[in-house]
DNA sequence: CTAACCATGTAATCCGTTACATGATTAC
DNA sequence: GTAATCATGTAACGGATTACATGGTTAG
């Protein structure tokens, strides 16, 4: 049975950019698109194996360096990879957990909840500022990569940033209700 | 071995509010916090077994209809939601199998990109529509619930709306800088 | 009467995480 | 020399999805 999973899609992707070891997918994976990708050695590893059995990718021959596995797509995984690429992405069934919690908090004390929408709010703002400097970074760039390729990485760090602008507004809108009530309930 | 799932959290938080059914807990995933959650009936009920079995769940001894399982939490089952909820909310990797898709869209056509970036924001902005009626629905509510529980709620609806207002933000963002890109190059 | 909805469950599968294990290379 | 990073893998487990199976109740 061939793999259905995301993991061999994003691999494929990676790869399809440039040639490397599972080594450098994990480290593109955790920058350059680590606002919109996940993945985990103990996944990448064996999916590598198994796109390399179906033919997939390939290892590259000039091993110069032993224990390094250079793989690279091959054609038929180019065609595979593509015919995925130009289907619709699929639904995602949302699941946060901190919204979770905070849905739930309504028993809690009013500092509580407050301090924990804080504490989500430096998450965000601390992401956000991350964002701002690879935004920058970019407008700078050397252009090594083609200068279309450069307008997409641009768009996926405009979606963290605006993904962390929102996240940020939902917080202060939310803080500033909720210490509304506070003052009130404490003035009754 | 405990359950040490997130499903066992979202269930117990669920008949915190108030007793229900498996069918109950599935429905209010599915409209109330549909928007920050999700759960599987194939998940939902092997669960509810086991945190019967564990005590922390109750079932309901007035069964006056055959067939249904009204489960209710426990006072066990109360201690460890709330130890669960009082805990931060863990770090979630992020996993967006369209921006994954767009970032490696650079070789595609270019109506091909618009195409998709437009999809993609039709369906935030038929979300946008539905949040901004249950807004609407919860400004008019005849409180049976807490008023409290209803900021909550009202906080929730605004997450949903800021996250696809920031969502059609990107679209909108993107599609201009992209449908430029288009214009300049095919006046080259 | 029949379609939609209410209601509960199991089995198969698999996707992904975490922990464990090992060792080479590079930079300080 | 030693800490950090590069590099590859396996094993165990669990968490979640999907498909399958069954049947009662309600509304038109």
């Amino acid at each position: 049975m061939a793999v259905q999973n995301k993991t061999q899609f994003a691999i494929l992707g990676i790869l399809s950019i440039a040639p490397g070891t599972g080594y450098d997918i994990k480290r593109y994976c955790d920058t350059v698109i680590s606002n919109v990708w996940h993945e985990n050695f103990g996944h990448i590893y064996p999916v590598l194996s198994s796109l390399l059995k179906e033919g997939l990718v390939d290892l590259s021959e000039d091993q110069t360096i032993v224990r390094k596995k250079v793989y690279s797509i091959s054609e038929k995984g180019l065609e595979k990879f593509m015919d995925w690429l130009v289907m619709p992405a699929e639904y995602q069934p949302v699941r946060s957990e901190f919204m979770l919690k905070f849905l739930f908090s309504s028993n809690l004390p009013d500092d509580h909840i407050i301090k924990m929408v804080e504490d989500y709010r430096n998450r965000h703002s601390a992401k956000l500022i991350e964002f701002l400097k690879v935004e920058e970074s970019l407008k700078n760039i050397q252009t090594e990569i083609s200068e279309k390729r450069v307008h997409f990485l641009n768009a996926t760090v405009r979606y963290g940033i605006l993904t962390s602008e929102s996240a940020i507004l939902w917080c202060d809108e939310t803080l500033a209700i909720f210490k509304n009530i506070n003052i009130i309930g404490s003035k009754v």
